[in-house]
DNA sequence: CTGTTAGCGCTTTCAG
DNA sequence: CTGAAAGCGCTAACAG
């Protein structure tokens, strides 16, 4: 790999001339611009972004943690909003996955900050507020994606997700639901699966139903999962008409098992997701879900990484997104 | 951020004693070794990995290029086997997408080796093999993944598309379907797409079929496009009674396509997919599918990467991966 | 406009 | 076992 020293004694120039031409940092005599240009081009000369690193103290690297790149088109969604944004900026995403797990998640943040990254943006499941907030005092800027850590609201993007399960749950009472079922994750490190069944709590009180333990089932938060937790919730023998799912995923799962047992959706079960993933309006039935703007997020949460790097003034922009709810042809 | 220096002061050692508690790389008085420990954990301290990787020529990072991160599960999954293993080794994966387009691809890999990735492994779809035996050439060990490169096999992990097309189709013909259909991608930089067409040539071929260019739909290679690649294909009302899938998003497309129309599936006509995803087995009908080990692939593709880099031999290694039928009930 | 020079933080000889 | 010193490739004053 040629170096700015090789193309200076190639261009006949001193170092700084080449480095001036590189960054386009100072005027240059258009002949000898010409010379290292031409220099820069026969050598094949690209600048060595760890010497640029080390002196500029800028890596260009926003560092982004994500639960599972595997879980689901979630995490790829809201990869590909932030290097969208990332990648106009002319900057590089640097990835590392924490699997819910706390000791991976602080793991991968110290490998993102050793890695001197710019900023980070983090989703981050398992961690405590305090250890958010602690991080977040250091001098690297972070973002909180998919939380609100309290009393960093600006530093956050999140979703309504207790308002969202509300709205899904309000959906089936209104159609006469009375014995809802709730298919959710059994990690109680999911944050947004206690607020989505506090949302489905609240509806139930609204319209006055009792919460009952035995309407729910828990799995891997995955296809599989929902398809093993729907599994337990018939072979527990509970009655119910509709079911509320953690998310697409799980509700996949739980209709695959419910057309296992012939029973027909929506005529006697109505299901309910939440995320409204890609392939979500292709399955059987269409799945009426709670929209989850997770790749608008993605981009919001770069873009304010971003204005905080460069100090630009971000104090005005939305942060918390709004459930939607999206009606397809499994309820009824 | 603290520095070698400022651990060395704090710790009365020199850096070069500090750096080799860091490193391990010679013995260190037990008493200093404690101090220098000490020194790291009161300061927070954390090598400048640029430093490190400008002085050792080694950045830790492997670069990867995908196509789009988005795509569905499939680079997902290739993702997970590769970080599973570059993970292990404790270095750091960079992804870039290239987003099947000739110059973003190009773009990316030069943006990757400016990096100083120690490795390479690069999904190309766009590029011609003449640049990617050029870009092989270079001092940085690189790996191919999902493509074969004439001449530079040791340095890919392929899988057999025209094999598994020929046997998803060979299992239609047994079954007595003689009309056929093909749904795929309308994009003809997807050589899989390509190869996997070929062997559902092969096989109508062996069969004694007649190729009918009508009875191919082509689309966007997602479910939406496969929903609309057989809405084509409904209103141009050709005879079918079989369809087989560029991939399993697709095919999941065509059939709520297909349901829509109220046609039964597999009873007026069966589906095979390509891919076997995550929730090919939660369809409905669940897909029978020609399996791909993408994640093993993944794997593979890192451990070869891992393996130039330190020289070790690797000969004897599989890069060629089989395809595997799974049938499910989409078929009759 | 251009060249010289002093580091950035770290690893690695080379002498003790 | 330990410290001093020489860079890695580049940027950014600083002095022409």
């Amino acid at each position: 790999m040629a170096t700015i020293k090789d193309v200076s004694r190639l261009a006949n120039v001193s170092i700084s001339t080449v480095s001036r031409v590189i960054n386009n940092t100072a005027q240059v005599a258009p002949e000898k611009r010409e010379a290292v240009l031409a220099a820069m081009k026969e050598l094949n000369f690209r600048p060595n972004s760890f010497a640029q690193a080390l002196v500029s103290k800028r890596s260009n690297c926003i560092g982004v943690l994500v639960g599972d790149l595997c879980g689901g088109p979630f995490f790829a969604q809201m990869m590909r909003g932030m290097e969208r944004v990332i990648d106009r900026a002319n900057k590089f995403t640097i990835v590392m996955s924490g699997n819910h797990a706390e000791a991976r998640e602080r793991h991968a943040i110290q490998a993102l900050l050793q890695r001197q990254c710019d900023a980070l943006i983090l989703h981050s499941m398992a961690l405590p507020d305090a250890e958010l907030i602690e991080l977040a005092r250091g001098d690297t800027p972070i973002i909180f994606i998919n939380r609100l850590v309290p009393g960093l609201e600006s530093q956050c993007v999140w979703f309504d997700n207790r308002g969202g399960g509300s709205t899904a749950c309000q959906l089936l009472i209104d159609k006469g639901h009375r014995n809802i079922a709730f298919v959710t994750s059994d990690d109680d490190a999911f944050v947004d699966g206690r607020q989505r069944m506090q949302g489905y709590r609240d509806a139930l009180e609204r319209g006055g139903i009792t919460y009952d333990e035995t309407l729910v089932g828990r799995a891997y938060a995955d296809e599989q999962g929902g398809y093993v937790a729907m599994g337990e919730l018939l072979a527990r023998g509970v009655t119910f008409s509709a079911v509320l799912g953690f998310n697409d995923a799980m509700v996949a799962g739980a209709i695959s098992c419910l057309l296992e047992h012939g029973i027909q959706i929506p005529g006697q079960v109505s299901v309910v997701g939440f995320d409204d993933i890609p392939y979500a309006r292709y399955t059987y039935p269409k799945l009426t879900t709670v929209r989850y703007p997770i790749e608008q997020m993605g981009e919001r949460a770069a873009e304010l990484a971003l204005a905080l790097l460069d100090g630009r003034d971000c104090e005005q922009w939305v942060r918390k997104f709004a459930p939607e709810l999206v009606i397809r042809e499994s309820v009824s």
